[in-house]
DNA sequence: TAAAACCCTAGAGTAACTCCAGAGTCAAGC
DNA sequence: GCTTGACTCTGGAGTTACTCTAGGGTTTTA
């Protein structure tokens, strides 16, 4: 019988044990029971529940569709086009992304060029551009926002 | 002389109201000039300020970065090797981030396969995968952080 | 003059954690 | 038995870059 403290958990799935207790508290990880001294203690199966929030998030699935797709998981009859979908739109948003972030690529580049080292400030292409609208060999470019870090 | 209202400023910028307050609340932009009636007004030289945000913000750079920039705009007999520099890390990010959501469409894309239409929850291949170890062709990837939306 | 459209502030909410202080618990060594 | 260090607990604040709300004032238009 697996008995793992919080710790060892985070260590056994590389989730930090800020991030487990986290989850608990939003109620997307079972209570964990507790022993006598208050401590959280977890068996193989919150084990592998863990691993597979972990799996998902890995994947850039959000808490609110992890959620989903648990809730999925307790109707095993219903057929599974909503998981088959819920892919998809991922799938999809990541070639959106990887578009916008090669439009980036190709701007960054050419903001690069305008400037080489040695000048001084006063000179430098880069913050001059920066002061201009955008407007390199791809006219039409827009992603609308900005990627967070 | 251009008189715009914070409205006014939002259109001609496609940057909205509530952003506009907040970059002047966090110093990022000038206080604005006030009417009679506690209205900010803005000029031309505020607009292309603003202007100079939004492009920095469309290229990724980040509210911190964007400040350093133009605390660099101050001196300008240095030299612009750290704008370089600063151009260059956003750079070597995007093209990091372009190479882990390649990887994230693969593991995506190879998850899609796991289950066609038409079969039900407890069948289904995704939700059998997603409790699994994630192992497809590229051993390893390693997609440290997940992507934000 | 009244309504619609605009503006003001302060503060809360968002996602998904991360970090902190202050306190309790546990195992090992002396 | 006691101390020390490693671990755990809780509640709450901080992070990024906004966005939204409530409750009010101002300006413009009909």
């Amino acid at each position: 019988m697996i008995h793992l403290t919080i710790g060892q958990l985070a260590k056994e799935t590389g989730v930090s044990v800020d991030t487990i207790r986290y989850y608990e508290k939003i109620g997307l990880l079972e209570k964990a029971k507790r022993s006598a001294g208050n401590y959280r203690y977890y068996s193989a199966q919150m084990l592998s529940e863990l691993l597979f929030l972990k799996h998902c998030r890995e994947l850039g699935i959000t808490l609110h569709d992890i959620q989903k797709l648990k809730e999925l998981s307790t109707k095993p009859d219903q057929t599974c086009m909503e998981v088959d979908h819920l892919i998809d739109q991922y799938l999809n948003e990541v070639s959106q992304k990887i578009k916008n972030l090669e439009h980036l690529k190709q701007d960054l580049y050419h903001l690069k060029q305008q400037c080489s080292q040695h000048r001084t400030i006063q000179q430098c292409g880069i913050l001059k551009e920066l002061h201009q609208p955008l407007e390199c060999e791809h006219e039409s470019h827009q992603h609308k926002k900005a990627p967070q870090s």
